[in-house]
DNA sequence: GTTAGCATGTAAGGAGTTACATGATTTT
DNA sequence: AAAATCATGTAACTCCTTACATGCTAAC
C-alpha cells in the first residue's frame, strides 16, 4: 500500500469535492476548514496541487480570468490576461476520496490526521464518524494511562515546573476525552 | 544573529546543565521533562550531539561501561568494553545557555519553543519567566481575537463539524489563557 | 500612479522521523 | 541459548516553511 496521504492533500481533496477551485482561493478556504492557524503556504500547496495532478486525481483547467466587474458589456473581447488553473477531482480523484474518507484506522486517529479527518465528517458516513470518534477516544485513554504510569515513576526526582507541565498535559487530554465523549453521544 | 535553537538542542543543553548524560540517558530524560510523548528519537539525537559539540557548546568524553554490577569485587580488571560517550557543557556552553534562557523574545512564546522554555523554568530567574509567560499570553489572545473575527466572517457558509472544531479549538486556548493567568498571579 | 490584493510558481532549507546497521550486556 | 535492553550511529525521506521571482488587476 502507498503511504497515506497527507494532511494538506487530505485536505485539498475535501475541499475540491464540494466545488472546483483554483489555489488561491483554495488556501483561503483551507483557512477557514482548520482554522486560520493550519493555513498552509502557497510553498506546499502549488507543489501539492501538482503532484495530485500527475497522480491523475485532479484535473486543472487553465481559465482565462473573467474581470469581476466589466466596465464595458461587450463580453466576447476579453483576450486572455494571465489566467488562474481551476481544479476539480478526476473520477479517479473521487474513488479516491471516497476509499480515504471510508477509512477509520489508526491514520484516522492521530494527531496530524485527525482534525483534517473531522472537519470533513461532513462528507463521512455516520458509521465510520463514530469508529473514528472511538478510535480516537480510545487512543487518548492509552495514551493518559501512559502518562500517569510515567508521572508516578518519575514523581519524586521531578522538577516543579516540569511537574505542571505534566499535569496540565493531562488536563488537556482529559477534556479532549470529555469532549469526544459529547461528540460520541450526540453522534448515537 | 544565528538562527535560535531548537526545541531539541534547548532540551538537551539544559538537562545537561544540570548534570553530565550520555546519549540513550539524555534521550529517557527528555520523555520525563517534556512528557513522553514528546520524546526525540535516536536519530535526532545523536548528530543533534555531535553539531552542538561541533559548536563548542559540548564536550563529550568517552567513557569505558562501568559494569552496573560487578560479580568479583576486583575493581582494576574491567577491561574497555563497548563505552559511552558522557557529554558536559563547556565554559562556552553554559555561557549560551545561560543566554538562551534569559530571552523572553517572541521565539519563547511560540508553540514550537514555549514548552522546553517552560520545562526549564527552574533554571530561569524571576522575571524572565514572567516575561515569557505574559508574552505568551498576550500572543495568545491576539489568536483568540484573530480566530473570533474569521469566525465571524464565515460562519454562515461553515460547515457544521468544522465549525465544531472551531469552538473546540478557540475553548482549548482559552484554557490555556486561564492556566498562564493562574501561573502569573503565582509568580508575583 | 502607487498601493493592495490576486494569482502562480521555484529553490533552498528546517526540524525532525523511520528504517537500517551494529554490537555489548543482562536477564530469563 | 534466546530475548530484552543498553548504546551509538547513518541514510533516506517527510512534510512543510521561507524567501524569492513574476506579473496582472482593482482601488484609492
Amino acid at each position: 500500500m502507498r503511504s497515506r496521504s497527507t494532511v494538506l492533500e487530505t485536505a485539498i481533496l475535501g475541499l475540491l469535492n464540494s466545488s472546483p477551485l483554483h489555489g488561491y482561493e483554495l488556501r483561503k478556504q483551507l483557512g477557514e476548514l482548520l482554522g486560520p492557524f493550519r493555513a498552509f503556504s502557497y510553498g506546499s500547496l502549488y507543489p501539492a496541487l501538482r503532484a495530485l495532478q500527475e497522480r491523475g486525481l485532479l484535473a486543472g483547467l487553465e481559465q482565462s480570468a473573467t474581470p469581476r466587474r466589466t466596465r464595458t458589456a461587450s463580453a466576447a473581447a476579453t483576450k486572455p490576461t494571465r489566467s488562474r488553473i481551476v481544479y476539480e477531482l478526476t473520477l479517479l480523484g473521487r474513488d479516491y476520496l471516497a476509499d480515504l474518507l471510508s477509512s477509520s484506522g489508526p491514520a484516522a486517529w492521530e494527531d496530524e490526521n485527525f482534525d483534517v479527518r473531522f472537519a470533513l465528517f461532513g462528507q463521512t458516513d455516520a458509521e465510520t464518524r463514530l469508529r473514528i470518534l472511538e478510535g480516537r477516544r480510545s487512543r487518548l485513554t492509552e495514551r493518559l494511562e501512559a502518562v500517569r504510569q510515567s508521572a508516578a515513576r518519575t514523581r519524586h526526582r521531578l522538577d516543579e515546573y516540569s511537574a505542571e507541565l505534566q499535569r496540565h498535559g493531562l488536563d488537556k487530554v482529559e477534556r479532549e476525552v470529555r469532549w469526544l465523549d459529547d461528540l460520541i453521544t450526540h453522534e448515537r
